[in-house]
DNA sequence: ATAAGTGTATTATTGCTATGATACACTTAA
DNA sequence: TTAAGTGTATCATAGCAATAATACACTTAT
């Protein structure tokens, strides 16, 4: 079930993402059912004390990807098929490495430097 | 040494940022060496047919970080201390990973599947 | 002395993007 | 019918960051 007070909005990222990437992710790994209602905008915006329009924007983005459906005068609810599936789990896995792989390599860094690295950095901190 | 005509210039990202990186990287991979001269800010604005205010901003970057020392009324020169390039160095290894690495936990995925995912995306296009 | 080359400081402009305000059309239930 | 709840469209605002224009002080070689 989404639950949008595990949410914390970080000042420094655009907020209308931040909505648009936990919903990929909470799709992604599995939370979250097809036909499951999302709040409201405004009752969104008043649980996360930002603009309706912000959410509209976030939502409408997500409709747009073929997440959400939403019918005249009602809230929107979650919806996609297989294929839409696929676009979002590839950018969340692959699509991720995509940039991070070139930087490496303009960096002039090998592929076992960067999974040395990969290792090192995955151990500090398993908090949350 | 350092060959600007190299940088091909990405629109999308800010120009200034670009002619900072580039020289970092040339630092770190040593292709590049102490003492070094850069071209004056209107000569290398003209080159890369771009304002000699953004040479400017990329070239006092450089000196805020300590990589470059500029005389009065002369040509900046490349200059560095061991300190410092222990910093940039840094900077281009482990600190590449780190937002790379808090992204892939956020998206829920192992350790295991990153690098499993970045043994593919590297081999994809050894170009270049 | 002069002209052309340095870097630098100040200010202006531009463009973009995120966010906000407001009004509208519609549905639903009291 | 009315009031409160939906989504939506349009326009305004604000802020920020990148880039540009311009003038200044200084050096150097002619």
């Amino acid at each position: 079930m989404l639950d949008f007070k595990k949410l914390e909005l970080n000042p420094s990222e655009p907020v209308y993402l931040q909505i648009v990437s936990f919903v990929k992710r909470q799709i992604f790994i599995g939370t979250v059912e097809q036909g499951e209602s999302l709040p409201s905008r405004r009752e969104m915006a008043a649980l996360l004390k930002i603009n309706p329009n912000t959410v509209q924007k976030a939502f409408r983005l997500l409709e747009e990807e073929g997440l959400v459906v939403t019918p005249p005068n009602a809230v929107s609810i979650l919806h996609w098929d297989e294929e839409i599936y696929a676009v979002i789990q590839k950018e969340l896995t692959a699509g991720l490495v995509v940039d991070f792989v070139a930087q490496a390599k303009a960096n002039g860094l090998t592929l076992d430097m960067v999974m040395e690295l990969l290792r090192n950095e995955w151990a500090k901190e398993n908090e949350r």
